[in-house]
DNA sequence: AATGAATGAGGCTTCATTCAT
DNA sequence: AATGAATGAAGCCTCATTCAT
């Protein structure tokens, strides 16, 4: 792990702490940045919900933009170990595939929630600081993810008239947007806990409508 | 128009400005509030671009929010009354009304971008001060829309083996997904104009097929 | 005056204020700035002496490296009227010249103490921020100034085997450390007031002494 | 010595460190006050530069006053023990004894530039924090250089109507006027090294021209 | 109504000094 | 003795809002 290495020559201060304490500190940031954003977040707020000193911050991360920075390269590294660590790339259905994506995400939101919502909202962050190393470092991380989850898949089982390329669009825009359902759906008073089950099962409706659609159809009854 | 009615008592003294003056303020603020969102946008900025005297904003309006809040009501009604009142119920077929929609909306790009792009960021707006009220207005406004999308949809066009009510989700998510990407493709250095015949073109490629998928098939080639 | 004009339209908003607010403001930071140099000054202590509000400096200013370049361009024009106004270029005797300057000088310090405090103090400045913008705006009143007070100069009543360069080099030095000394003698606690007529005369002898060494001697006894 | 001795006492702590350590200590304070002056001088970089623990040198000096007035003393005793006991005060001649001191000077430039840089800097430090206790010592150091250059002269080469302790403080400030020079000329860009020949020989040029102003003419040509 | 100066809380950051280990 | 984490005051600057004119 590149970064890895790399946080802990900078970082150093920061990962010499004692384990609680670092937790208290990524939490706190983590959700601060992801309420406010990048420029209304309040190092002060971090500071006061982490119980550490004042200077403590810009001691460990010499600066808000830094520690922005360095919160989003732990988290990427964090969640790509989650997910490209355990995607089974054997499976060449790439329905199944998506669905076993769906799975580790939900892993990863119940592990992480913090920060899965810090990753989600700093990939909205619009201010001029750190926007542009953000994207670099996204661009890199978005063309692999695509790259893995669209590598080897088997087209054969595809309908012939399908825009197989389209296709994917739509899947991808589906799962993306019933993502933001579930989570929506965690901020209603209403929400007492995650259902995993349920959700999949919910989900599976979605893809199995996919299928249906998608792929050359099966006369014997044997679909799935 | 309710809205209408109290803004013309609430904010009378912003409505009784020539109408010229009006928009430059109108104008510079959804231009601030868009960029950069609600507590980064500088009223000093505002007050420069609108050419109006700093205690202005504030005999008008009253405050940062109020005016934020004023901007986004106004915005709501104008853009419903370009949607609503344009939109053609007596079409049944639900991906027909969808290109409607499509085709209203590159309007209403065209005709208001600054209103387009505030009210797009400010469905994005995270911040304390005025998320709950937005998302008050917003429930409202996405409810009785997609009342309107959906009401009096022909189904008997639908095959019998699709859960309609998911693959609507799914053509909802397409089209907003679709509709993100081409926001994107603005941003990108190479994009020089808006091609509209285009991007409908382009659009009817995934309608078409929803229309392969969702729909039956009829036997003879007419299709369309 | 191209800097009156600059400064006009650049700092209105200060020049708007009233005259007695100026002079608190001006007298405030020119002595903070003069007693400990740019980066050690602090702007709160500005404010406290200047009796105004903490946000009111930055409004008039933008900032503490353009209010200090403000005040040295302020000074420095207010400088060069007293000196460059007044001087007589019509005197070609370097001796008297000097002299001359010696009285402008007397008077300076006289009528605004504080702006040649800052002045003076302004040319041991070091710090990075605005060094280069000093030796800039330096360079060019430095040269002038010598250009102007070597313009012109008789030299036909010096001594033949006088290297006159070196000369000049010994009588700038000499004034600069009379300068100087009777500036510390104002430090001193003794110190009640500022006699002028006793300064010039001690001043006097030097010139008198140089006059005696670096001019022909002539053989009647009418030598000034 | 009486500062070494009062010096061991309080500052045992540093003495007692190896002789390389206090070097490595003693450089790099030095260069930093000199570069930054008392108060922008970071006791981090110090530290850094020393390759100390922070707390080491609060330990070794209680705090930056104290660090910075050790090491004012310790550089001016030895200073003075390079001046003082190098001098050859047999030479009555004003002139020659002050050209041995530029030697001398140019001599201690070269053996401790980091320590010259630092007194000189020390000397125009405007912090109120050290300036009262700086003054203090610079008194006590400049009155007794003074009685010693000043110890024991031979008038009788002066000619008799020439103001001799007034001739005196002209080729004060010119030597002085001269050292500065010769230190900006440090820093021009086109500077690449000390040529000490050259130096003493423009120096000479400034003796001589005081030689032949201030000494009796003698007939017979071996002036000098 | 219109102006823009005035206010002061809060923003990020630096730094000498202390102190637990 | 040695380390470097911890502290918190003070630094410059921004900004919504108020208010005298």
């Amino acid at each position: 792990m590149y970064f890895r290495k790399k946080a802990n020559s900078i970082f150093s201060k920061f990962f010499n702490l004692e384990l609680e304490k670092q937790e208290r500190i990524l939490n706190a940031s983590m959700k601060e940045f992801a309420q406010k954003g990048f420029k209304n977040a309040s190092t002060n707020e971090i500071v006061k919900e982490a119980d550490i000193a004042k200077g403590m911050l810009f001691h460990y991360f010499n600066n808000k933009k830094d520690l922005f920075l360095f919160l989003y390269d732990y988290s990427l590294e964090a969640l790509e170990e989650e997910f490209f660590g355990k995607i089974d790339l054997q499976e060449r259905d790439l329905l199944k595939r998506w669905r076993q994506l769906a799975l580790l995400k939900i892993d990863v939101i119940a592990k992480y929630p913090e920060m899965f919502r810090f990753i989600m909202a700093a990939n909205f962050e619009n201010d001029g600081k750190v926007k542009n190393e953000l994207q670099n470092r996204n661009k890199d991380f978005i063309t692999s993810s695509y790259a893995m989850i669209y590598d080897n898949i088997d087209h054969s089982k595809w309908r012939n008239d399908i825009d197989i390329k389209r296709a994917m669009d739509i899947i991808n825009w589906t799962i993306e947007g019933f993502g933001v359902r579930q989570q929506e759906k965690t901020k209603l008073p209403s929400f007492s806990e995650f259902n995993c089950d349920e959700i999949m099962a919910e989900m599976d409706r979605y893809l199995e409508l996919f299928r249906n659609c998608f792929y050359k159809q099966q006369e014997d009854a044997s679909s799935q």
